[in-house]
DNA sequence: CTCCTATCCTGCGAGC
DNA sequence: TGCTCGCAGGATAGGA
């Protein structure tokens, strides 16, 4: 479900919520048995803590207190929904409800996750979680340039979609926002990574921060399930040039659209506007 | 190393 | 209407 857009949605809508702040009273596991079995010491350490901030690395989610992290990723299916005061809605328990964050002032979050591809984690402040050791760039912070996508593509043979998925070089791209970025650039999901020119670079680098910036200002995109904390859904969707628009007219040009598997995900192309 | 596939899990829509 | 099948926004282990 989630990608960058989507989880600095979700983060931006927990701090209007005022969440930072706020002071652990309990952590409830309704249900551990996650993809990554959820640890019971969450629920003895937090406690008694304060959040002192939500920030966003690569499509996690971290919640720093006076001591620990609490690495979050919402998988294909995690959503948080507040409760209690400030929260809106009291008692509504919902099926795959598998954790409560109960805070002191009386506010909820509560963690949902049908699928249960989600992870939370805790971790001490001083540690880096292993999950965020090996991350790549972030598209939307100064690093990210056309010289280094240029660079760091070179030799690679694995299609160029495949390459700016892998969140070892480039994270927060995800499906979506890959199908998306190659359409505006002009270049095709399966063109070798390393047979890009630098200028296909410079201008696959604006693309993807073009329609990263684009769908977080839109609130992020919402085909089915996808809601911020506030439960809002996004309308970046309605905006896809390409994705999931197999057989119907290429906005630019009106060639029937194309799609393949790539990166075991389907993929979505124009073969006229996109070499 | 690089690259690709299968896997985890539930829900939903398409097609019969 | 009711059933089965395939697929879904992600990450990762393991094999070639």
């Amino acid at each position: 479900m989630p990608e960058l857009p989507e989880v600095e949605n979700v983060k931006l809508s927990l701090e209007r919520l005022g969440v930072p702040g706020q002071v652990f009273e309990r952590v409830e596991l309704r249900r551990a048995d996650l993809r990554t079995p959820l640890k019971k010491e969450m629920t003895r350490r937090l406690p008694g803590q304060r959040l002192r901030a939500i920030r966003r690395r690569a499509k996690y989610i971290l919640f720093e207190t006076e001591d620990f992290l609490l690495l979050n990723h919402l998988g294909m299916t995690g959503s948080w929904r507040a409760a209690g005061p400030g929260g809106g809605a009291g008692e509504d328990r919902r099926p795959h409800d598998h954790v409560v964050l109960h805070f002191a002032s009386g506010l909820r979050l509560i963690f949902n996750d049908p699928r249960r591809f989600g992870l939370l984690e805790l971790s001490a402040k001083d540690r880096v979680p292993s999950q965020l050791a090996r991350l790549g760039l972030e598209p939307l912070s100064a690093e990210f340039t056309a010289t280094r996508l240029f660079e760091d593509t070179r030799r690679v043979k694995a299609p160029i979609k495949n390459f700016i998925m892998d969140q070892r070089r480039v994270v927060g791209v995800g499906n979506i926002y890959a199908s998306e970025a190659l359409f505006a650039a002009g270049i095709r999901p399966t063109r070798p990574a390393g047979r890009l020119t630098h200028k296909e670079a410079e201008g696959l680098t604006e693309t993807i921060q073009s329609v990263l910036r684009d769908a977080i200002a839109a609130g992020g995109s919402t085909i089915r399930d996808y809601r911020n904390s506030e439960g809002e859904a996004g309308s970046f969707q309605k905006r896809f040039a390409v994705y999931d628009r197999e057989g119907q007219p290429c906005r630019r040009c009106g060639t029937s659209l194309k799609a393949r598997i790539l990166a075991g995900r389907n993929t979505f192309w124009c073969a006229k506007c996109q070499r």
